[in-house]
DNA sequence: CAAATTTGACCCGC
DNA sequence: GCGGGTCAAATTTG
């Protein structure tokens, strides 16, 4: 883990630099006779490559919680006593709140939202969230719902999420995502009973972690319907069409056994129920990366994949027997 | 009645 | 000073 720096470095670096070139070599392309020029393969290579680097930075966020400081650590270590002190803990954990605004991983998810009357209801995920505030935000024609994990006050949960509706296209909603889930509150399948199939229909149904190999992540089948987008701040990788996020980051991609040619495949995927080949297939766009510099904390120890740099295509990993 | 939501006030960074 | 994010009292919901 603490050995690992240097390897995960030179493997996101690795990676990046190679998701460069083959952007370049795409440019150059560009200019060819669509007949003829590679335009895609090369597209789909950099693809590959970009969510190999987004897996390393992932799996280095969520191996190295103690980066962030923790919620727990400031109401434990201060205890108030008086008014004053009471005061002086709050002032503290607004500052340590601030801090953490900077800090904490953040990642944007655009998920399709029902055509439902709750604005932001369907932003399911599974894990039980809490609002505490809803803004209208400049610029935007819907406010912005904010939500933390019930389990803050409990668990000393930090994740928060903000859910935002789409200006373009209201039934999308843009989910932002900070921070991990330290509550190691089981996502709950949220049971079929007691729900209107209405609510059903927009549910985002919650798999993370132990769930049946089968299904897919629920998040990642409408981030496909929808012609998602899945964005990553804070490690500031940023990638449009392609599916890699939940609010347990690596975790999920792992393991729901992505794979970086379940993308491509996905259009002729007749699992993908209602997607629209086009959307899945063919834009390719935006494909952004920059250096960052909140992966630069490697903790994980990915010396496991070292003597194969270059991954399969089929690229899996099960992060449940590796990450514990 | 406890838990969740609403909403205006407040704080902080830019 | 402005805008975004959070707090917390009041209110609603189950």
């Amino acid at each position: 883990m603490d050995g690992g720096s240097g390897t995960v470095q030179t493997l996101l670096v690795h990676e990046l630099t190679r998701g460069h070139e083959l952007l370049e070599q795409l440019l150059a392309n560009l200019d060819q006779p669509t007949g003829t020029n590679p335009c895609k393969p090369l597209a789909s290579e950099i693809l590959l490559s970009i969510e190999r680097a987004l897996c390393i930075a992932k799996a280095n966020i969520l191996e190295s919680p103690r980066l962030y400081p923790s919620y727990g650590g400031t109401d434990s270590s201060v205890s108030p006593r008086s008014e004053s002190s009471e005061q002086a803990s709050k002032e503290l954990e607004r500052r340590e709140m601030s801090k953490k605004r900077k800090t904490l991983p953040k990642w944007t998810n655009q998920v399709m939202a029902g055509t439902g009357e709750r604005p932001e209801g369907p932003a399911e995920d599974g894990y039980s969230w809490r609002k505490y505030g809803q803004k209208e935000i400049l610029g935007a024609k819907h406010p912005r719902g904010y939500y933390r994990c019930t389990h803050r006050n409990t668990r000393g949960c930090l994740a928060t999420k903000q859910v935002q509706r789409s200006d373009q296209n209201p039934s999308i909603l843009d989910i932002t995502y900070r921070g991990d889930h330290t509550c190691h509150q089981k996502p709950q399948l949220i049971s079929p009973r007691g729900k209107t199939e209405q609510e059903q229909s927009q549910e985002v149904h919650p798999l993370i972690d132990h769930v049946q190999p089968q299904h897919h992540q629920p998040e990642l089948l409408l981030s496909f319907q929808t012609g998602l987008r899945v964005r990553t701040t804070g490690s500031c990788i940023k990638t449009d069409n392609m599916v890699f996020s939940s609010p347990l980051g690596m975790e999920n991609c792992f393991n729901s056994n992505f794979s970086p040619s379940f993308i491509s495949s996905a259009a002729s995927d007749s699992n993908f129920g209602g997607v629209n080949p086009q959307s899945a297939e063919s834009d390719y766009k935006e494909i952004v990366t920059a250096a960052s510099s909140a992966v630069d904390s490697p903790f994980v120890d990915m010396d496991f994949m070292l003597g194969n740099i270059d991954f399969d295509p089929a690229f899996h990993f099960d992060a449940s027997t590796f990450f514990v």
